[in-house]
DNA sequence: TTGAAAGCGATACCAC
DNA sequence: GTGGTATCGCTTTCAA
């Protein structure tokens, strides 16, 4: 069933179906209300390629998540999907499996299906990386959420970690401690990030050694990966407080901790999931305010599919969330 | 750039190219050259939209998921998404923002948009949703994770939880409980059937009335809401078990019981999350392996796409992934 | 207000 | 092997 068929049977020629449909041009009001009949009676659903064919608009956003799985991922999606479905975009979704995987396949494809943008969800820090965002932004605007890339047409949207990294370690060196671990597992841009807070942080306010360890594992709930790890730790150099670049790595510490029949010890988390509410005691947890975030995401995307010009980096502020891992070491 | 720049640079017509691109019909090893030379040198990409306008094969996958922030869902989308382009697939993704909201208007756009099947991430149980499924099922072929609508051209691939459900009855009332406590959010297709399964375990093992309470909160992490409701619940009447819909309210409901001071009681959760392993103790929890759901869900489809017949319910079983919430029971 | 017809970018049949 | 051309379904001048 075409727009043809509908012009028949209404009597009227497809031309005045394209204006009844699209609400453009005028149409006397009986043209319409037959027009609209038919397309009612027969459940017509016009094809959105041929209109995108003529129109040059896809409506169709392309987004890239790794490991969409992964509940700081599925977030943003969940968010930024709704958001652009409000404004009448469809998202195509591209879901590499993993971190490292190349980014350039995808962006090829998203281009093959018109995507009027591309809305990265974090990256690496990695030049290969980069270059397949310039490739992309070549030929759209590129998008990333809580990552940076530098380049004409790629806008970044993100929290400052770093400062944020450095203000845990702060908030633990207020506590008098000193020798904070930091737990990390993945290489992102994001990560990069809250590791060198981390060092930053340690310079600054503890004058230690930075003790970073990484947690190497499957890709999601590594946490499982971290009390092993954290346990064969234990016999090693000592620590009083543990900084993690992701909720579930601190989870997986306290139970290391606990098996272990140690002392807890204050742990701040990141990202502020749900993970950390079910976890006891309650992590603290540095909340980036994700949500933020996809706002302003979709709201900078809109501006620039419209014409007007956009910060090519927005940076805001996260904050901690304070709860039992940490507030059970006030006295 | 279109196929015929490509054309008129390479000195071919724009069959030869199409020819090319492809793989189709034979050229001469001299023109293919030439041709893919010219693309690769002007960075080419196809107009997909073209394609599928004469093709009339648009190679796109719809996909329905409310509320993908949900980690029950947000896992299927993953694993299909990485599977379907695996399969030379794209996904189309639909996000309604809650359980309840109709997916007439979700099945539209899939079809305005041309995706070659709609897959939908559970599903409610109500008339009118079924009709939402037949009216899509009558343009292109539906597939249900984990839900179940009966209707020509849909097809159901869910696990048999009502079995599940009834079995943890029984396994909790092997235990020697007698007073099981029923927890469940949403009222969803696979709701019923596990709220099902549980009532008639308790007819069958405990000879108890079901004793079922409703959380009623935000959809997701209704674990808050939980730890409060439960809070409640200790004043009436008594329970000496939790069997819940998902590990989330299992965990409010240990983390209440804990807060006020009671003793534990043998809790089982549903969907086996990483959520009830980072709980204390660590939760027990039927698994629906949901891989195994999702790899069958994508054979059916291809299946059907390329016209082979396929069973329109595909049932399995899941089973008891037993935990510190059990064992510690275990004299 | 309406309709005829020329595209949009690719495919595919049919001659050559 | 190759190229001309009708075609896919819809939009959009341009005349009437």
């Amino acid at each position: 069933m075409t727009i043809y068929d509908i012009a028949c049977k209404a009597g009227v020629s497809t031309a005045t179906v394209s204006r009844v449909l699209n609400h453009t041009g005028r149409v006397s009001e009986e043209s319409r209300r037959k027009v609209e009949e038919v397309i009612a009676r027969e459940g017509f659903i016009p094809n959105a390629f041929a209109h995108s064919l003529t129109t040059k608009r896809s409506h169709t956003i392309g987004m890239i998540c790794p490991v969409i799985s992964d509940a700081n991922h599925a977030y943003p999606v969940a968010e930024l999907t709704g958001q652009l479905r409000e404004n009448g975009f469809e998202v195509l979704l591209i879901s590499t499996g993993s971190y490292t995987e190349s980014k350039r396949a995808g962006f090829a494809s998203l281009i093959n299906h018109q995507a009027e943008a591309a809305v990265v969800i974090g990256c690496s820090e990695d030049e290969q990386e980069a270059e397949d965002f310039r490739y992309a932004a070549a030929r759209l605007p590129v998008f990333i959420v809580n990552g940076r890339v530098e380049g004409e047409n790629i806008y970044s949207i993100l929290c400052d970690e770093e400062a944020g990294a450095c203000g845990m370690v702060k908030r633990l060196a207020d506590m008098g401690r000193r020798q904070i671990l930091y737990l990390y597992d993945s290489d992102t841009y994001s990560g990069h990030c809250k590791r060198r807070g981390y060092e930053e942080g340690m310079r600054r306010y503890t004058g230690e050694e930075p003790f970073t360890v990484r947690i190497v594992g499957e890709e999601t709930s590594s946490f499982f990966q971290t009390k092993e790890t954290v346990s064969r730790l234990l016999a090693g150099r000592p620590f009083d407080a543990v900084l993690s670049a992701d909720d579930s790595l601190a989870i997986g510490a306290a139970k290391a901790l606990r098996e272990a029949g140690r002392d807890p010890v204050p742990m701040i988390g990141f990202n502020n999931t749900v993970l950390g509410r079910c976890a006891t005691p309650e992590l603290s947890s540095f909340d980036i305010d994700m949500k933020q975030l996809c706002r302003l995401t979709v709201r900078t995307l809109l501006d620039v599919l419209q014409g007007q010009t956009a910060p090519s980096c927005l940076k805001l502020e996260g904050k901690l969330v304070e709860r039992a891992s940490l507030l059970d070491f006030e006295s």
